[in-house]
DNA sequence: AGTCCCCTTTGATCTTCGTCAAGGCAAGTT
DNA sequence: AACTTGCCTTGACGAAGATCAAAGGGGACT
């Protein structure tokens, strides 16, 4: 076993506490490392895939940040999450074995290769790594459902209040700050995924620097009150 | 066996083409009536389960309609689907073990009760039935991209077509006619789920109805063109 | 059959957010 | 250093849809 292999394994990978093999004993992380044979680089802007692209494995963001977005014909564009650090991509290409969003590089990344044929052969044999699989599954469908309370019941102040807080919780799970973050994606991006224009994810990010909650430069924010963001959230529309 | 067993089994149900039993082979589908014990009835306005319920089953609507839909510490309510025959509801619970929204018979119905340790079981014996339990995840998983489609990027009218056009489209796969429907929920759940007030919804089926494309006289809806629905929801953002 | 209640429709008005437009900032290039 | 380019901010205006209000209709229940 070469260096380079022993870099790649699940079982020295210092994410293993967030990403798939959460909760596997070693015997089984090392059955899993048996199949996660190799790592794909990303350039920041590339795909790791396209929508129509043909399925054949899931992946496990090692590094960097990414997009998913679904494309209409008529040239609308949604994004639908920014995954990160731990975070499983490619879960849409299972039903159709095709791949029905695009997910993009929205800084130069590495994800880990996880052939699915692979990972269904091996969760017939781990109950453990099962169970876990379907649990990465419904906890997405359990995402999408608050991103559909968001887009369906929350003004833009609420919206993006809800969104910071949502991305600072993530990032500090991966021991960052809870109270500072770089933003990696642009300002229409951001409102593509919270159904709101560009110009209107920026005078609320003003609003809530003219309201003393956050700090703003740029991609960088500094969140200088959570409770008020909290409460911007929670607040029953109030008219 | 007596008659209320062969009346339970999946292998005598008339909806095993649209149901979890699809793609399985008669050995397959034997035993997967063996771990479907029984069938649950639920008056119209009763809960399936609600948010917290401990999870241990998924079910199969037998037959009735239901709405799932999530709820806020504040009180805000957003229906996060409409689930009629042979779909399967309560994936939610799967990643907390606890289901996170409430599942509410929008009329009286009856579902297959399946426990899903039983089911994860079967699914470690049968490759079919294993990846047929991942493709049912991820294709909600896409349904719900779908949805955030609709809630980030379309107008009332839009999401309105698109609404009518997938019931429609579900309800013909069933057996029911393409033109003709009856709807199961009110204005006030309809815009719930499509985001959008009560008195929207109405205005917009009255618009429908003014432009000739459908008739409604309360719940039941003749698309007279469906052609013109689907061009208003393809129509890119004309402004 | 009559009553009640919920659901639906429609109108008038108001608010939020989208649209259009112009200019500024930061980073990289020549 | 000047220039280009992409991203962000801000202002003015308008449109889509929310809100408030009132009244009509259907189905369920007694």
């Amino acid at each position: 076993m070469d260096v380079q292999t022993i870099k790649v394994a699940c079982s020295n990978c210092n994410l293993r506490e967030l990403c798939l093999p959460m909760g596997l004993n070693a015997d089984e992380v090392d059955k899993l490392d048996s199949v996660i044979s190799n790592r794909r680089r990303i350039k920041r802007g590339a795909a790791l895939f396209n929508t129509g692209d043909k399925f054949t494995s899931l992946y496990a963001v090692r590094s960097g940040f990414f997009k998913t977005c679904v494309t209409t014909a008529d040239g609308r564009d949604q994004v639908t999450g920014f995954q990160m650090t731990g975070e499983i991509l490619g879960l849409d290409g299972i039903v159709s074995d095709h791949h029905s969003c695009d997910a993009i590089a929205l800084e130069d990344a590495e994800v880990c290769v996880m052939p699915f044929d692979q990972i269904e052969a091996l969760s017939r044999e781990f109950i453990t790594l099962q169970h876990h699989v379907h649990k990465i599954m419904s906890r997405e469908i359990v995402r999408e459902h608050g991103v559909m309370l968001l887009l369906g019941s929350m003004r833009a102040e609420e919206r993006l209040a809800a969104f910071l807080l949502n991305l600072v919780k993530r990032l500090h799970a991966r021991g960052f700050s809870q109270s500072e973050l770089i933003l990696r994606m642009t300002r229409e991006e951001i409102g593509s995924y919270l159904g709101m224009k560009l110009e209107t994810v920026s005078r609320t990010f003003s609003k809530f620097v003219a309201d003393d909650i956050i700090d703003v430069k740029q991609r960088y924010v500094h969140i200088k009150n959570t409770d008020g963001l909290e409460q911007i959230v929670n607040r029953p529309n109030c008219h």
